[in-house]
DNA sequence: TTGTAAGCGTTATCAC
DNA sequence: GTGATAACGCTTACAA
């Protein structure tokens, strides 16, 4: 064993006297005799031995390490994600390897370059690079985004989110619905949420608007549209439906300063629920994103070994929680 | 080129015509001939070469990989850590490579481990198990807990924090302090925050108490004592400093719970002001601990290549933001 | 400047 | 069941 460096197998063989291969058995399950494999696992452990992982990955051409990629982990329903899949990871075997993009398309592909370069052994990626380009060579799953017609996607059923939200304030006894979306302009699958909302207005015949911002329009508008919708003290709508639950908050603070009451005057349904999955009472009455099992299959698509019959869109089931904001008590 | 399999660079330099060394050059900076360059290049692009960088890793023992080992990034302190570390470590051409302990000091060990096993080039770690082995093999940088004299320790300067809680609060007009805290009962930097307030009070005469309670404890006993010390309608205290802005908010709504209201009868000042860091309005009136600067520091120290003066506590400046908690406007 | 060849620490294939 | 030996894809002397 050179001094200063790690122990390698050849020097633990050399303690034990025994040859390389058999402690490679012995680190690998092989079939060893319990004589050499006690002799071994003690030499070892004499040596302060461990693995090289990155030789035996050289050679398995299996990394056991996964990309996730990210816009960032600030945003609570990213953190949650990321702490959920970082889990779903390790109790596979697998570590994670994370990357914040901070919605940067060209971050995006770079990382995702880097991580083929790094042999991950998949990646898991939430981007907003319409026109993303990842190598076939090695697994990659989607977050709410269509990628491409081989690449799966998971993510919460948004049509079904968008119309029970929708039942719901209906069956609160909501007459006039509104919905508040502000996000990407890139297309993704939680646009659905206001397809599945409007879906139900119509089928049901109640009357409903839509006000549809991009990112870069800010709340602003939120408020202007809000101000001119006050007459006489009373807002036109007696649901709204907010396509996050940080736009609920964020509405809910407007409406608070135009003296409109929450949940009397008017109710209000977010999306994600990721404060129960923290542990914590909703912020608000919500449409909730089950984020455990979202990671889980995330994870379990990425892993699975036959490839062949992946399906493109995998939706998981959303359920309703009542958070204070609709007037059906908490 | 063996079929199915990712493009090595004897591929590339079959494919270009010339010898192995000179592809592995032309990806090393090497100086090769600009004809030859181009030559390879263009062939690895044909190719859709890239490095393996775990047979690089192997050869030249350094991975470009760092472990993160965190209890969670669902705190948002943790979370805009971990997101700033990534970044700091992103910006000098490292990966990084996060696990989540969940406070199981165990997991934390098991994780210290299989970063070790797994090459990477650092870990830096928030941990609490208080004998934690850490093989002196790979750098280690320990967030705001001190390990062993050979580990630099990172952390804000938490006894200052303390003080300048205290002193503002007096500032303000407080007469009667209060300091609240809850956590781990392992012994941590952050302990200094007591320290630091008290000594303030003393050195200038201030009346204050403490409640120092274990996260087992919950929030209950702070209730309680609040309770116990309203007579007549007033709390005994004018002016209140929690260890973090997370009790911050919790303390504020048992306030109100108990007709107490903030600021008007009593002023609080937390400690982390991690909405800052966010890009959002300060929770509460906070001592705000300079998380991007905590974070370059750790990564600064982990990959400084000279290690022999390495200090073994560096505090960094914290400062005071004002958020509504307190009667200086915000 | 370019090519050759010897490893890096594993795993895997064989004879034994 | 055990032990040589040849890869794995790359870097790096060293020779040409």
């Amino acid at each position: 064993m050179k001094r200063g460096s790690a122990p390698t197998m050849k020097d633990v063989a050399r303690e034990a006297g025994v040859a390389l291969g058999t402690v490679s058995k012995v680190f690998n399950n092989g079939s060893v005799g319990e004589e050499y494999r006690q002799r071994v696992l003690e030499a070892a452990k004499r040596l302060g031995y461990q693995v090289n992982s990155y030789a035996r990955g050289l050679k398995t051409n299996r990394t056991y390490a996964v990309a996730v990629v990210l816009p960032n982990i600030i945003n609570p329903f990213f953190s949650v994600l990321a702490q959920n899949l970082c889990q779903a990871l390790t109790k596979r075997g697998y570590r994670m390897f994370l990357s914040i993009t901070d919605f940067d398309p060209e971050a995006e592909q770079r990382y995702i370059h880097m991580a083929q370069q790094n042999q991950v052994d998949g990646i898991i990626g939430l981007t907003y690079n319409p026109d993303l380009q990842v190598a076939d060579k090695v697994p990659f799953v989607s977050f709410d985004r269509y990628v491409s017609p081989d690449v799966p996607c998971v993510a919460s059923d948004n049509f079904g989110g968008g119309q029970l939200a929708a039942k719901k304030l209906v069956e609160l006894g909501c007459k006039r619905l509104l919905f508040l979306r502000i996000g990407s302009t890139v297309a993704g699958e939680s646009d659905k949420r206001r397809d599945g909302f409007e879906a139900f207005c119509r089928g049901m015949g109640v009357e409903h608007d839509t006000l549809y911002l991009r990112d870069s329009d800010g709340y602003g508008p939120f408020r202007d549209f809000l101000q001119a919708h006050i007459h006489q003290g009373r807002l036109d709508y007696d649901g709204i439906f907010c396509c996050t639950d940080v736009l609920t908050l964020e509405i809910q603070k407007m409406l608070s300063e135009l003296e409109v009451h929450v949940p009397q005057d008017v109710q209000l349904i977010g999306f994600d629920g990721t404060a129960i999955h923290m542990g914590r009472e909703p912020d608000c009455s919500t449409i909730v994103q089950p984020i455990p099992l979202l990671a889980e299959t995330c994870v379990d698509i990425l892993l699975k070994e036959d490839k062949s019959d992946l399906p493109s869109l995998i939706c998981l089931p959303v359920s309703y929680a009542p958070g204070g904001t609709t007037r059906d008590g908490a």
